[in-house]
DNA sequence: CAGTGGTCTAGACCACAGT
DNA sequence: CTGTGGTCTAGACCACTGT
């Protein structure tokens, strides 16, 4: 009774358990599954869909991780979240406001190479005065000044120097690059807007901002980019889903 | 070479792909593998300790969705991070400060049972009216106001009457009662302190504080928490270790 | 007790990266 | 080409939950 209407194909490239995964995940979108119903075993869903267990287990785990599903041992597998949006991903600021459909436009402040300074070399973890990038960005949303970005990417990771971050984000830009993000350790806090700053963001000086300090490590394990970003707080709000594993 | 030192025990209860990530860990962490080491690959170190490939990799897939190490296709794994503070886990602040040693203290400044009003009725998923524990903290470091909490609980999942929350952690209680929280749903962002805000966190009227919002289920998908709370930003930072999957 | 998830094995074939 | 991680199978036994 609680097997939802999934099937897969074993010809398409995408994995079983990921196919399995996003037909359960967007059951629950939708409603078929409503936090609280149980779903079938993993032993008897393996069957159904003619998989192996283990292959069963990686696609109920994925949506545990995600925090969508709860496993009790003895007991069985439940939906726990409501429709709640996306959890969030390794992606920049410029990608989720695309993909929310919403106006978005970024200017580019000011875009050069520079020597480290101490905080940004050692969070890039290059030598103090070694050539790195610095770009500072604004970014507004439907006409109201959002965020004011200050990222620092050293040279010897990419070059920055012909694109045109009015049009693409960081992120992508490395995404072109071969450069795969894996891994950022971001530390979130607030503080008063500088006169500047409060300048930019259209407000006044000893508003409240969000500040997030980021860096990034790719596939390699190299750090790619660090940057401190200001976000307004009436417009912003960072989202997280924690699981406890 | 890439080898460090595991050995696992197999009369132990503890499983065998936990034992061999907690030693990889540890072996990160004391600096035995620096960021950009490689580790042997897999089929290598599942035979050198006589376990299967498949347990093998779920040691260091625990240490992958940690963002300790990376893996990339066809070249292998490699370390990524600093020896930086711990991954972010589901727990309390209390339980945070403990750890840390520093002097933590809490006063209660308010705890009843109440009506709950349309948001928290909401977040906690029960009617409107219904009754929730409220509870208000102010949390200390080291003699500074550090965080002010406002914490919702319905009265069908626990009895908070006679619990001195000024010596135990509201999530401590839950362990001790056998309710195991296992997802979090997290809103960061900031904000200005009202007047009666600002006095008990030791500031002034308008300044900034970072604001959390969080609504907790337990490993049976009840909505068991409900806090909103306020933290000195110059005191408090939240940090966060996001990984790609 | 029966039912569930948690762990583990010993293989297999494939996709991708670097030489 | 070789070496690596990514995926998958078809079983097995154990630990915990609720009746």
């Amino acid at each position: 009774m609680p097997l939802p209407d999934v099937v897969v194909n074993r010809s398409s490239p995408v994995p079983l358990y990921f196919q399995v995964a996003e037909q359960l995940e967007r059951a629950i979108f939708e409603g078929k599954l409503a936090p609280g119903d149980r779903i079938a075993n993993e032993v008897a869903l393996a069957g159904d869909l003619g998989l192996s267990r283990p292959t069963m287990r990686q696609a109920i785990q994925l949506l545990v991780d995600k925090g969508m599903l709860v496993r009790k041992r003895g007991v069985g597998t439940q939906v726990v979240h409501p429709p709640i949006k996306r959890t969030v991903e390794l992606t920049s600021l410029y990608d989720d406001l695309k993909r929310g459909g919403r106006q978005a436009e970024t200017q580019v402040l000011d875009q050069q190479l520079v020597e480290a300074d101490e905080v940004a070399a050692s969070r890039l973890k290059v030598a103090e005065g070694s050539s790195v990038w610095k770009l500072d960005r604004l970014r507004t949303v439907d006409g109201e000044p959002l965020a004011l970005m200050r990222n620092f990417v050293p040279a010897a990771i990419s070059d920055l120097s012909h694109v045109d971050f009015t049009t693409t984000g960081l992120y992508e830009h490395f995404r072109a690059g071969g450069i795969h993000l894996r891994v950022a350790h971001q530390t979130i806090s607030a503080r008063r807007a500088e006169t500047a700053e409060a300048r930019l963001l259209g407000g006044r000086k000893g508003d409240p901002v969000l500040t997030m300090e980021r860096t990034s490590f790719d596939d390699s394990g190299r750090a790619v980019e660090y940057g401190t970003h200001l976000y307004r707080p009436d417009l912003y709000a960072y989202e997280t889903t924690l699981v406890d594993r």
